[in-house]
DNA sequence: GGGATGACGCTTC
DNA sequence: GGAAGCGCCATCC
């Protein structure tokens, strides 16, 4: 009863490692536009990124870059794109010129 | 059924 | 850049 559910789990799993998507980028690829919130809600449902990361949701941050959460999930999240190679902002945020699906580093 | 909330996003001032 | 308003909609009380 989650085709949804399917459609943004294949989104989420196919956001490369070392790159992060927003919930709208998510919502949309998955064809869900306007409802990031439903990404949210799904991750939010969803199991926990084990090492063979079912649904790496870790990767999905906000359209600021920037982790949603908070608390020790925001931490262990940061923690493990900084193990995928991104980078953090002092800010605590995340360049998504960089790492973003679509950013390929261009600061020109 | 109604009210409130939420891993959000975008536009406008 | 910061703040405010509006949309979206599924779930919970």
């Amino acid at each position: 009863v989650n085709p949804e559910w399917r459609a943004i789990a294949a989104v989420v799993a196919a956001i490369p490692a070392g790159r992060v998507a927003s919930y709208g980028q998510v919502a949309a690829l998955a064809g869900l536009p306007g409802r990031a919130r439903l990404v949210g809600r799904v991750l939010s449902h969803a199991p926990e990124p084990g090492p063979e990361a079912t649904l790496p949701w870790q990767r999905v941050v906000n359209a600021r870059g920037e982790i949603s959460l908070t608390g020790a999930a925001a931490l262990e999240q940061r923690s493990r794109l900084e193990a995928e190679g991104i980078v953090f902002t002092p800010a605590g945020r995340i360049d998504l010129r960089r790492f973003g699906l679509v950013g390929d580093g261009r600061s020109t």
